[in-house]
DNA sequence: GAACGACCTGAGGAAATCCTGAAGGCTCAA
DNA sequence: TTGAGCCTTCAGGATTTCCTCAGGTCGTTC
């Protein structure tokens, strides 16, 4: 379950959501959200904390499912203090890559060990979601965050073409103001740390996008 | 079991112990405790010593279980007296590192000589709960009891990344109003003390977190 | 093969994040 | 009352990360 009060928030996770394979139902403030969750009875809910309404932790405590709470990025980390044992947060402008990466964190966490794994493999490239690892050959890897985000995207599309719009969307914060070149630069970034050895993973298709996938063979 | 009359504090104890592998039951008052224990049958009771009907006191008489007491910091220590062989108390605020090792000891000499280990290891750094010393090469290390909680945090969750939130919500009180910055500083002490040789074990991940681990093997 | 657009990548400044020493206040015991 | 150990805050400095920019390279088209 989705809870904004802004419709284009609403709507940007929403869409985000279903495009991944989740049903997604949404509420726009408090009351609503409370009233929808006992219908609908939600595995997990994203929370704004600022509503009209009611405050995103008086409505957390009237939910009975986890929660991922969003929160403005100058709010002093002490009033995160009130979140319950299993909910997290994200901080204002998120990016969708953070916001489902701490998604799948929680239902890893609330569904317990059972839960798929949280490893992605292309051929000798391997990425640990929760240990936050990276190995290329075998090797470990060190990346900086939006690196990690970066490569997380790729592998999760793995064999999919991927535009720098698409990208930008997914990887950046929704209100990012730059232009594409930043794509340009951590892709070749990622290219010198994870790709640097055969086969090449990463390759670019002029005009179009990138593609992270094992060269066509023959 | 858990008894409070506090939500907050009951949904607060019972999602961490159930996160930790504990099946939990609660009640919210004494005559409900009493009740309860009869039907379920707890190892232990989490009881909180002021509640609305009951004195903690006369609800520990009535079930037959060892008992976690919470008590207010100011309660004089001649209260704390009335408590039989096998129970523990912790003075509220608490902290969750602090419930769960108390909790985990009552367990210990409640069931005797077949109980789990207390002693954890990773690498060449080791603690015993029991004891509470810790020894890093074979060297022993002396730890405030701060450091102790947020080395025995570190090492219960070895592997895993713990955001500087997380720490805070598992290792200081639960009403502590300050930021996370103090976190920092107790994982610079801790370096000091027991990371200072090779290999490192604690390892900072810039805007995630921390994480206590061997170093990735190439 | 020349011109054009798209892409790659090194350099560098700005900003975010982290580390750590220092200092003040607190509790507890002598 | 004093002192020691502990907890917390704070701020300067170190480090890492982010993003922009510009010159060079590569591919495509005409």
């Amino acid at each position: 379950m989705v809870v904004d009060d802004e419709p284009s928030i609403r709507d940007l996770l929403s869409a985000s959501l279903r495009f991944s394979g989740f049903e997604v139902v949404t509420a726009a403030d408090g009351n609503e959200a409370v009233e929808v969750a006992k219908r609908a009875g939600p595995d997990l809910v994203v929370l704004d904390v600022m509503l009209p309404d009611l405050d995103g932790f008086e409505v957390a405590q009237r939910i009975d499912a986890p929660v991922l709470f969003l929160t403005a990025r100058d709010a002093t980390e002490d009033k995160i203090a009130g979140l319950r044992v299993g909910d997290d947060y994200v901080t204002k402008p998120f990016s969708l890559e953070e916001v489902q990466a701490r998604i799948r964190a929680v239902l890893r966490r609330t569904r317990g060990e059972g839960a798929p794994t949280s490893r992605l493999k292309v051929a000798d490239l391997e990425l640990d979601e929760e240990a936050r690892e990276v190995w290329r050959a075998g090797r470990p890897v060190r990346l900086s965050p939006t690196e990690f985000k970066l490569l997380h995207y790729f592998m999760a599309n793995a064999g999919r073409v991927l535009s720098k719009a698409q990208i930008l969307d997914h990887v950046w914060n929704y209100d990012f103001g730059g232009d594409a070149g930043v794509v340009e630069s951590y892709v070749s970034y990622l290219r010198r740390k994870v790709d640097d050895v055969e086969p090449r993973l990463i390759h670019t298709l002029r005009s179009v996008g990138y593609v992270l996938r094992e060269p066509p063979s023959g």
